[in-house]
RNA sequence: CGGGGCGUAGCGCAGUCUGGUAGCGCGCACGGUUCGGGACCGUGAAGUCGAAGGUUCAAAUCCUUUCGCCCCGACCA
């Protein structure tokens, strides 16, 4: 391929919306085009890059028995309506009406349809196991799309949904794809973690992520590195360090207009440790007081599994329900359900007194005040491993794929069932799985990038090979990348040759920008000499070799 | 949806406070010189100043409304 036929129009300075290094990167490259928030034109190389993705997916998809198929991205509501997500979603699903006045929406993801295609086809136990997959456009009006291709409105994924007619069958089917995933996360040259995940409003047994580190990621996941445990912070488990218990004496102390953890402790020179935070929400079922120690954070998702769905309490709502103003509330003398972090068990600790300008001490549980315990603090780093012990970290990470246990939640109501071998109707058990072939893309940009530009791994790039002829005066020079163009070319790898007549550093900067992983530097003085420069865009080490060399390296490869 | 920021030429920005002929750099077109890490000189094209309404002799600038984009948070099936 030549430049000058192909539309990659690069760009000297970031254009000023974008934060994330991936989305810089694919902007300035010329890889992708922002339409409105959350829509982006896939240009020629950024195309190229997802297509190669696409291929590797294909192909682990296939490895396990999986079956490519397309559904419609315009759906009808009735499917919907009958697993209650028609209602169960809100705002998020794109909805329209059809010109005969019938409920529409444009699928943000497909089990709905896929279920009423096996509900409709599949009757016996004979025809399972089925793995059905496609890589189709999933469309969500997301609240805040953001980050470039991180997070967009219309995107491209691979789902695949798996047929079984019991819960080892879909173990089975489960581990296939946690096995793929790993095989399509290595080939496309990210490094990642595949941890323990929330099954969200999917229902169902268990669930898995993959997640690629990021610091452009909007995950937060706890890694063991002593037994390897990993897990999103949203069910993450761990054990906060010990705290030195005060043994204080159980008594009021004065502590007038601090409210905060960190006032009252500064105040009082304890650590935030020593405290315990109460934290008044309105659940549906009426206030709940939830309690984690003063050096932690409540974890509304956690906090949220219990009680469903809460929103914090108004100022006036916490006089109404303890009788005393937000920043002296304590967990001594309510009838509030309170659900307290197991944490908080143990030791003595400083609390609001419920009543103004005071706080108490040597607040004991059990002695003082009673609870349900129940694991709602985020983990945080230096926090202990909840498998090992040991202190676990954390990191940001972009979530690539993710694999969930769903059951019978999608089979059952769209009747989706077959006859067993004795001739009873069950439902089918279902798995389902995603892949975002777009973050895969920004996840290797994040994780493989310097200050010039793009550094592709080898698998996903648009191009194999750059050839840089550093003047297009030069008649030599032009053949010679004309001839190495074809050849390579004839060899199955995929050639761009800058043809453009720029001068060199030009062509030598937007090679760097754009990535591809190798480039053949052909100019006058190592042409004289009957050499070129084979050229690692990583490593930015250069070889003078021969064109012939060049020719029988790629051959082996 | 709550908080913040920004809309001026294709891109990056100045001009807005204090109303008075719309500017700079890059890019683009043409001519010339140059030619291994984003060259230089000259000439030129290109802007309903996001939109609508208002105030004023006069609005990019002041007022009102509105649309869009970005960031933080909430949300994320």
């Amino acid at each position: 391929m030549r430049f000058t036929s192909m539309l990659i129009p690069t760009l000297r300075e970031t254009p000023s919306e974008a934060t994330a290094v991936s989305h810089k990167l694919m902007l300035r490259a010329g890889y992708v085009r922002q339409l409105a928030a959350g829509l982006y034109v896939y240009l020629p190389l950024g195309w190229r890059v997802l297509t190669k993705i696409n291929g590797i997916l294909r192909e682990e998809m296939d490895a396990i028995g999986a079956q490519e198929v397309s559904m419609p991205v315009l759906q009808p509501s009735e499917p919907w309506e009958l697993t209650g997500r028609w209602s169960d979603i809100k705002e998020e699903m794109f909805r329209l009406k059809d010109r005969g006045g019938r409920d529409m929406c444009l699928g943000m993801t497909h089990e709905e349809i896929m279920t009423w295609l096996a509900a409709r086809e599949i009757h016996s136990y004979r025809q399972m196991p089925q793995i059905w997959y496609q890589i189709q456009t999933k469309l969500r009006d997301e609240a805040r799309p953001k980050s470039g291709v991180l997070r967009t409105r219309e995107f491209l994924m691979k789902d695949s949904y798996s047929f079984d007619i019991s819960q080892e069958g879909l173990e089975k089917s489960y581990k296939l794809h946690a096995d793929a995933y790993h095989r399509i996360f290595s080939r496309c040259g990210l490094r990642f973690w595949q941890v323990q995940s929330d099954t969200g409003m999917m229902g169902g047994a268990a669930a898995h992520e993959f997640m690629a580190p990021s610091p452009s990621g909007e995950d937060d996941i706890v890694l063991c590195p002593k037994c390897g445990y990993s897990a999103n912070v949203e069910i993450a488990g761990s054990t906060p360090p010990a705290v030195q218990s005060e043994n204080a004496p159980f008594e009021d102390v004065h502590t007038p207009e601090k409210r905060t953890v960190e006032e009252v402790s500064r105040f009082l020179k304890k650590k935030p440790g020593n405290f315990i935070k109460s934290i008044l929400v309105m659940a549906e079922s009426g206030p709940v007081l939830a309690l984690v120690r003063g050096d932690q954070q409540l974890h509304e998702k956690k906090l949220q599994r219990i009680t469903g769905p809460f929103r914090p309490a108004h100022k006036d709502e916490v006089r109404d329900t303890l009788g005393v103003e937000a920043g002296f509330i304590g967990p001594i003398g309510h009838k509030v359900r309170i659900i307290a972090d197991p944490v908080l068990r143990e030791g003595d600790y400083i609390s609001g007194a419920n009543r103004k300008d005071y706080h108490t001490q040597g607040v004991r549980a059990g002695a003082h005040f009673q609870a349900e315990w129940q694991d709602i603090h985020a983990a945080q780093a230096g926090d202990m491993c909840p498998e090992c012990g040991s202190p676990v970290s954390m990191e940001k990470a972009i979530e690539i794929g993710n694999i969930f246990q769903l059951g019978t939640k999608y089979s059952a109501p769209l009747n989706a069932v077959f006859l067993d071998e004795s001739g009873s109707e069950r439902p089918i058990i279902m798995g389902s799985y995603g892949i975002g072939p777009a973050r895969i893309a920004a996840a290797a940009i994040e994780q493989n990038h310097d200050k010039d530009g793009i550094i592709w791994p080898e698998s996903i790039a648009p191009f194999d090979v750059e050839i840089i002829p550093v003047s297009m005066e030069n008649r030599e020079i032009v053949e010679l990348a004309d001839k190495l163009h074809s050849e390579l070319s004839g060899m199955g790898l995929d050639v761009l040759v800058d043809d453009r007549d720029e001068r060199a550093g030009v062509k030598f900067k937007d090679a760097d920008l754009i990535g591809i992983p190798r480039h053949i530097v052909i100019g006058e003085k190592n042409l004289k000499d009957g050499f070129i420069e084979l050229k690692d865009r990583r490593t930015r080490q250069s070889e003078r070799l021969r064109p012939e060399k060049v020719l029988a390296r790629s051959r082996e490869k």
